[in-house]
DNA sequence: GAAATTGTTGAACATCCGCTCAACAATGAT
DNA sequence: ATCATTGTTGAGCGGATGTTCAACAATTTC
């Protein structure tokens, strides 16, 4: 064999995905990344291809720990729609909160990037529907428990979450009060009932 | 006096707004507006001071044009609801259209650039709270004439029109079919009733 | 028509961009 | 110990970036 990589994938990826996040695609160049992932660019190129390449890992690597998080704060909840109004609720105080202008990594890169890039369109979007499913599933099984009424539509209301979640993502980003964003989540949560 | 300026304003930035529009604010260069408003270098820093004064004389543009087609359509529909609805009915329709993927330059602005600048956020939010104020108006008229329940909170209720519209925006730079974006915005609509 | 004033032009500037590659370092096989 | 293989380093590439400014053109004043 021969020399073995020196640095974490996963720490790099972290790393890069802070600076993307924070800043954007565009704004974001290779010196900053240099910087913060304190690789040689020779390094980066070896290991992600490009500039592009390394974003495109960034998302997954986003997308994975997001999706995560939400299955798991479902999973833990007592019923379905609890667990959904927990996310939202959480979605408001981060919304009025000090990182609320970073907004979402995958919401910001829709309309930056994968508006004009096809390939970045495809795995954003893959991430998006991985979170819809999560909702909908979510949805299917407080309406078969009863807590959901039976004449709504799950699939048209998981869809209905996620433009939600997208527009209180911008919400965060134009830097509004914990009373704004409070008063709109519980709108939203009043198409549950 | 001295010689006259030959460019007209107005068409100068509608020609730069469609380059914004379309490309973001980032990856339009300079040379594309100087490409795309038939105007040297020199005119553009004459005129608008800095691609950043160009751009903000852009969003002023985009605002005002977007926040008057949205007053007219409110105003000569048969009732404040019903032209909501016409709004929103006709949002489905452009987010699952050709130009879906060009989204709204003033949402589009908030994520790329308003997040880190403080002149553009002011100057983004002041029209988006343009437009929300129409929405409430219509709402609290709705309320008046006993349309909309006296237990609807107009305020609230616009807030949560306006997030509902940015996930819309977001929704159709996703490239979602024609039937998606109807579900999600009858769903929006239930909000009304 | 000369002077003063303002608008237009476009070459050029310093800087930054994403990216490459030759030189060097570390590891395993023989 | 030598060699083959792979990872790291960082100076530097060609080109793009936002911006400037001296030269020129048009218009008004006197």
């Amino acid at each position: 064999m021969a020399r073995n990589i020196e640095f974490e994938r996963g720490q790099v990826l972290e790393k890069a995905m802070q600076a993307f996040w924070a800043g954007g695609y565009n704004a974001t160049s290779m010196a900053n990344l240099v910087e913060v992932t304190e690789l040689g660019p020779g390094s980066i190129y070896a290991a992600f291809d490009s500039k592009q390449g390394l974003f495109l890992a960034t998302l997954d690597h986003y997308g994975a720990h997001r999706a995560a998080k939400i299955e798991q704060t479902l999973a833990q909840s007592t019923t379905p729609l609890e667990g959904i109004r927990k996310l939202f609720r959480q979605l408001a105080t981060d919304s009025a909160g000090e990182n609320a202008k970073l907004s979402c990594l995958l919401v910001n890169t829709v309309l930056e990037l994968a508006r004009q890039n096809e390939t970045v369109q495809k795995r954003v979007n893959h991430h998006l529907n991985t979170i819809e499913a999560l909702f909908r599933q979510s949805l299917e099984a407080a309406q078969a428990s009863g807590e959901l009424s039976a004449e709504k539509n799950p699939g048209a209301l998981a869809a209905c979450l996620m433009t939600n979640i997208w527009g209180l993502r911008v919400l965060g980003a134009t830097g509004p009060t914990a009373e704004r964003t409070q008063a709109i989540v519980d709108q939203i949560l009043s198409l549950l009932t």
